[in-house]
DNA sequence: GTGGTCTAGACCACC
DNA sequence: GTGGTCTAGACCACA
């Protein structure tokens, strides 16, 4: 369900937090149940413990997770749609830098248009 | 005309690097006209010599400039939209980021229109 | 294994990037396995790290190698003969100069065939 | 009948000295006639005196120029065909490298009849 | 003056 | 431990 790229130039542990974080959004992990413990998140991924420790530990401080000492992690109510914040203010960034550019604002449009398909319904 | 922020997590050098394809994009610096030098640029910025000779250097690599050593560093095409590009890739990626998470076309439009103010003409 | 001639007026990290290819084709590097890290093959060479680094930053430019960051650096292709067909490149360069002065085919023929020996079996 | 390439990574004042070396050879430029001024051949090739007179200067020590002072510089008989004993130095470097990757003695030879052409007589 | 190479040494993020 | 970035300062070849 995780993939990681240990290639990428992005660190393993920012990988691991955003695609858990989408996880939650998606449902995948619901409220209160518990997430994999380090070690077999880490032995499933092929990843560092310490690397899987360190997600865990952000998201925790960014209130998407609790750690209850002894029993695991369990999944946090709050921000949970954090990630879409996120990638709302890349967005932005992002378009600005376009506007900058003199991109016009039809095209970005129609490039939204191309990616969500011709439907109109979502 | 370049601002670096040497407080930033990007790479002077890479802050550099896409300011300087900008400026020739939008014709501050025309095609076979040199730009500063390693020196002047190094000192203008407050940076080290051996970061802008990085910059350079990689521009050089991707054709966007020539130097002749021991005169100094010419752009060599103004190719228009290689920034543009790069920032399109980007804008692709987080617009399908925020897809996956959910977010709706109109979402996305509406924050389109709001950034490039209620006016059409541009 | 690589030996580096500091004298020499070609750049050192330029003989790295050669010696390196070389051994890669030569099988002694195989692929998706580790290069001596940046410091230790400085250490061994006698040599600053920034220069094994320069080189190495080439090599994986050139997509001979691929570095993950904080763990090493690694062989990606065996392109076996990239090195042999810049060696063609310069050989052909070196023929036309020869041509263009005057040099006659069964000269040049000649000093192959002392070059590679007496004997026709390779 | 002297090309200079700026761009080049090659010294213009060798690029000078290689040219002027094969057209004595090739009989432009006979033994005891003048060859063109500094200035005149600067101006020519819109390159800096300086670096034409470099040219002069390491050509006359190698003997293949010889300067009459207040009157201009003549081909010397000596080193004729230094640029060839040059190339084929060139040539067997190259060889040797060609060699140790493994090249075939038939590959290189093959190489040297396509480049004369299928004709045999020189 | 120009860029190119190299060194020494610092700090950082990541694993 | 790893590579990445940056600085300061040196020397060189070239124009």
């Amino acid at each position: 369900m995780i993939n990681i790229d240990t290639r990428s130039r992005e660190p393993i542990y920012l990988q691991l937090e955003k695609q858990i974080i989408k996880l939650i959004n998606l449902g995948v992990y619901d409220i209160d149940s518990p997430l994999p413990s380090v070690r077999s998140m880490a032995c499933e991924l092929g990843v560092n413990p310490n690397t899987v420790a360190k997600a865990y530990k952000e998201l925790e401080q960014q209130q998407v997770i609790y750690t209850v000492v002894g029993k695991g992690v369990y999944v946090s109510v709050n921000n949970t749609d954090r990630i879409k914040k996120l990638a709302e203010e890349q967005f932005k960034a992002v378009l600005t830098e376009l506007k900058s550019c003199g991109l016009k604002r039809e095209e970005v449009i129609e490039m939204v248009n191309d990616l969500w398909g011709g439907d109109n319904n979502d």
